[in-house]
DNA sequence: CTGTCACATCATCACTCGCTGATACCAGCC
DNA sequence: GGCTGGTATCAGCGAGTGATGATGTGACAG
């Protein structure tokens, strides 16, 4: 059991227009049009989150004709869900748990 | 159905020295100076976080004489594992909603 | 083959944000 | 009261990173 959560999957996260694409990838599988028109962010910008989400294992990609649709990996949520929830149980139990003064 | 995670939160844990102190935490509650020990950061450095943290809501202080504790609160998490618990069941359906290319 | 559209890559700029040192604050001990 | 140790706040610096424009690539339509 490590418990602790993957720091780069969080980090890439961290930022809100990153956030908001998982978000909106999360209900429909898009492609970069579709998102630029959601987020009303540029189409370099897209590509460049894009990149990174891909990169960090979050996204998939799939070739259709012109289009490059995205969708979401749900076992890397579900990954997530758990390790917080880990977490969350560790410290329910911590409170008492603390280190002497020194 | 709110269905997206507080971005508030995310960013603040982006950060990977914030991830491991949370991640410290969530076994002992711990003061200042156990955490510049754990951690090997500055303690001006370590303040910094802790403030960024104490207002996100993720942690508490608890004043002890000289020293002040820290512990989680632990229905931070416990929202979070939640939020991309709902997040990942969505995205497990999403895989054949795809929207229609323009 | 040529033009257009969807998308990716590259180089650059600008700005945020984390780290640091100096300093102030507060509680306990002499 | 004066001193010491633990912690918080502040200002400044510098590296990392998000946003942008120009450009390249690949696929379809004509």
């Amino acid at each position: 059991m490590l418990t602790s959560v993957d720091p780069d999957v969080i980090r890439v996260l961290g930022d809100p227009l990153r956030l908001q694409i998982v978000t909106l990838l999360a209900r429909e599988t898009l492609c970069t049009t579709h998102l630029v028109e959601e987020t009303g962010a540029r189409q370099t910008n897209l590509s460049n989150h894009m990149k990174v989400l891909r990169e960090a294992g979050i996204v998939e990609t799939e070739p259709c004709g012109r289009f490059t649709y995205y969708k979401l990996k749900p076992e890397v949520l579900t990954g997530l869900s758990e390790q917080f929830a880990e977490l969350a149980a560790l410290a329910r139990t911590a409170a008492e748990n603390k280190r002497a003064c020194p």
